[in-house]
RNA sequence: GUGACCGUAGCUCAGGUGGUUAGAGCGCCAGGUUGUGGCCCUGGAGGUCGGGGGUUCAAGUCCCCUCGGUCACCCCA
């Protein structure tokens, strides 16, 4: 019998407190916010798109034979349809610009989105089944500076929670001519080496020769020392693009490093590649990628290319790359600012009145639940670290007063119940202003 | 999909070569204070040792299977 109380393989909770940042809600929203705001910052607007789409979309968009869709892919089928638990975003977003006609609004389009995503690998570091990217895109441009403006963003984003240690690779992969071009001459290359190749290397000769240049296998890479380079093969106008690229990157400070073996293992890149990574995070090592992709749009159904780039980063490899400066994410329990106590059944009444007044005034209030000691409850008041408690018993009820006690002096006073919202607030407003 | 290692309390982990009722620290609950937190002291709850099968007089410990986890290959965010 299989154990109902556990979750899939590669799918974790996110909770209060875990132990692992990776798995701690808190963490979670606190970075969620923090990117929200540089997103908000450089213009760009939220997007959000089903977590289903059709098979067909993704397939397309993302590319036949990539591993993401030849081997990658929760797929299901319902009736005559077959949907799939989207693996990436940038092709749903796409798909979205073009169903809503969103070229008709004024100016180019930038977006940013957050969400689960989902890939049918083996679980290790840094890699799970489900699995959270956040990313941006300018879409309706093919201007070098959306290029330079998404890695900048990139980078700021990565900079402000104090990844120091960041690489930024770029390259550029051409237009599909360039890269048709380059992939015959490639093949010629490395056909005469067939033999010496690994099996995976080899299928792709005929597959996806491109995949081959990023092989970890050190008898190939001296191989390809001699390959032709993807440069020869490019236009004169998209190398003069990459040094516009280039140019603007260096204008704003953003260091780089030009790698031409650098490719991606999606189908729709053309033009700037890039990859961020970092150390320590594992053999996954990629906090980031991205790059432009004017083609996608044909791909998936219009009828002209539409000048679209941007970034994809993971969300759990960002809190992985943050463990060594964990001082720095939210940890330990809720606090509150004023904690209220009800000793006896008697004073129930009173408590949750009184809580419930101060929440609608804005309050942080806890308050437990069920009948627990006086001691009992003053211990939770401390662990949630309460600047106030205030305490009803039946002397308080009978006098309709309340307790309010400092929790940091210990000092108590007295206060009408009819008073109590104006006392806390009197109360609090010093505090804020005073610390 | 392939490989290596690992599964003992809520958490972090002890439990040589099989041998009484499976332990510690932290956390949790209660008491020490008939209505007062943190510190301290005392006590308590909590484990089918991942699950199943086998070897044995005896298995947390050895063997097999299985399910998970971790890491790596591969690939990507």
């Amino acid at each position: 019998m299989k154990n109902l109380t556990k979750s899939i393989e590669g799918a974790m909770d996110l909770y209060p407190e875990a132990v692992r940042p990776v798995e701690r809600s808190e963490v979670w929203s606190f970075l969620e916010s923090k990117i929200r705001e540089v997103m908000h910052r450089y213009g760009y607007s939220e997007i959000r798109t089903p977590i289903l789409e059709y098979t067909s979309l993704i397939a397309r968009g993302v590319g036949q034979n990539t591993d993401i869709v030849s081997k990658e892919m929760f797929t299901l089928e319902r009736g005559r349809h077959s949907y799939v638990l989207r693996p990436e975003m940038t092709a749903p977003i796409m798909r979205s610009y073009i169903q809503h006609h969103l070229h008709q609004k004024p100016g180019v389009q930038r977006y940013f989105y957050m969400g689960p995503c989902f890939r049918a690998e083996r679980p290790q570091k840094g890699r799970y089944r489900q699995f959270h990217q956040f990313g941006a895109e300018i879409i309706g441009t093919d201007d070098p500076r959306a290029d330079a403006e998404i890695m900048t963003l990139m980078s700021e984003i990565f900079e402000l929670f104090g990844i120091s240690n960041q690489r930024l690779r770029i390259n550029t992969l051409g237009d599909s001519d360039a890269r048709s071009r380059y992939r015959d001459a490639l093949v010629n290359y490395l056909t005469p080496f067939k033999e010496k190749l690994s099996q995976t290397s080899q299928d792709r000769l005929s597959r996806n020769p491109l995949r081959i240049l990023d092989t970890k296998i050190e008898a190939e890479q001296t191989i390809l020392e001699h390959a032709p380079l993807i440069s020869e093969y490019i236009s004169k106008d998209s190398l003069d693009n990459y040094e516009l690229v280039k140019g603007f990157l260096t204008a704003v400070n953003i260091p780089f490093i030009e790698d031409p073996m650098l490719v991606r293992g999606l189908d729709y890149y053309c033009h700037t590649a890039f990859e961020l990574e970092v150390d320590g995070i594992g053999a996954q090592n990629a906090l980031a990628g991205g790059g432009r992709y004017d083609l996608l749009a044909p791909e998936i159904g219009a009828k002209h290319p539409i000048g679209a780039v941007g970034f994809a980063a993971g969300m759990e490899r960002l809190i992985l790359a943050l463990n060594d400066c964990e001082e720095d994410l939210p940890c330990g329990p809720f606090t509150f600012e004023i904690w209220v106590i009800a000793i006896g059944e008697s004073a129930h009444a009173a408590a949750f009145h009184v809580a419930t007044q101060l929440r609608r005034s804005r309050f942080r209030v806890g308050m437990e639940l069920g009948n627990r000691s006086l001691k009992a409850q003053m211990r939770l008041a401390n662990h949630h670290k309460a600047r106030y408690t205030i305490l009803l018993g039946d002397q308080e009820i009978i006098n309709e007063t309340a307790i309010v006690k400092d929790m940091n002096t210990s000092e108590e006073e007295s206060v009408d119940l009819i008073h109590i919202v104006k006392r806390i607030t009197e109360l609090l407003s010093h505090v804020s202003t005073s610390s």
